[in-house]
DNA sequence: AAAGGCGTCAACCGCGGTTCC
DNA sequence: GGGAACCGCGGTTGACGCCTT
């Protein structure tokens, strides 16, 4: 991790990270667009920080960076999104928050960066008012959760979204004739207890942080363990699953078994909600009347 | 027709995470 | 093990165009 104190002998606080003054800022012209283009085709990407140099641009690495990857490479996708692929943003939103780019890399040819704006500007609006200060159940991570492990995180919310969504149901009758009353977690409650679901349930440690969960009040989530997790849609352990996947990725270079194992148990977690019905009644909201602004 | 408000989106900023030495 | 370099992410900003009054 990178420290806040800097270069030996330099002020405190944070490196820039090019000099200020030398870098233009502001809209990119053709001939940058082009310098930059020409420049990774022929050479490919080697360090952000030296290609302007190299590239004959006067612009920040990080710059580039963000030119290429949400608007020059060539796989990029333009235009409006397709009602599938807002669909995808809703669900992938209910059940990860503003995740950007982990919602984006489910969407081919789709950038962070342009999900982050889209839902912004066209689908936020569409979701219907949320209760205070139950707003956006899994984005909004405590500083608890936000310091443990990114699979400690997915199991935690998926509890606490489920508790919510218990509690509310249990307590709100009007909720159910209601639908503008409705949360994420609402929505959340039959994904939870559909068979995708259960097997999230069963699956080995998720218990332990259901339980660390469960103690607390008022939805803040404090984890006492980080203990990893796995979900399985046909039966086989979580230790069982691990092992194959370990075995999977032999070929694949640099590998570290557990952020893997971590990575992996949350791509087949959301692999299985995004296996729910689309034209189920939880997910009516997502096809959204955009009369209804 | 002009001015102000609003929506959209490209780009920037600053922080956290990962990798390298 | 620790510091430095670099990358990626999410939040925010600001320019610009369209709409409303």
């Amino acid at each position: 991790m990178r420290k806040k104190g800097g270069r030996k002998g330099e002020k405190m606080g944070r490196m820039p990270c090019c000099d200020k003054g030398e870098v233009k800022k502001g809209p990119w012209s053709l001939e940058e667009d082009k310098l930059l283009v020409d420049y990774i085709t022929k050479n490919g990407i080697v360090t952000w920080r030296s290609l302007p140099k190299l590239a004959g641009l006067r612009r920040c690495g990080k710059s580039c960076r963000l030119r290429w990857t949400n608007y020059l490479r060539p796989d990029i996708k333009r235009g409006p999104l397709s009602s599938e692929e807002e669909q995808t943003v809703f669900q992938l939103h209910s059940l990860l928050g503003n995740k950007w780019a982990s919602i984006a890399s489910r969407l081919p040819g789709r950038t962070d960066n342009e999900i982050k704006n889209y839902w912004n500007s066209h689908l936020r609006k569409r979701i219907p008012k949320k209760v205070p200060n139950v707003q956006a159940n899994s984005a909004s991570e405590s500083v608890e959760t936000k310091s443990k492990s990114p699979s400690t995180n997915h199991a935690a919310e998926w509890e606490s979204a489920r508790v919510e969504a218990d509690a509310r149901m249990s307590m709100d009758p009007i909720i159910l004739s209601d639908p503008t009353a409705f949360t994420d977690c609402d929505y959340f409650l039959p994904a939870w207890n559909s068979e995708p679901g259960e097997s999230f349930q069963e699956s080995k440690d998720f218990n332990q942080v259901a339980c660390a969960v469960k103690v607390e009040s008022d939805s803040v989530v404090t984890m006492q363990a980080e203990p990893t997790f796995t979900v399985s849609s046909t039966g086989a352990s979580a230790d069982q699953i691990c092992k194959i996947e370990a075995e999977e990725t032999t070929n694949t270079g640099s590998y570290s078994p557990d952020s893997y194992k971590q990575e992996k148990s949350s791509d087949i977690t959301l692999d299985l909600l995004l296996d729910f019905p689309n034209d189920g009644e939880y997910l009516q909201y997502l096809q959204g009347d955009l009369n209804d602004n």
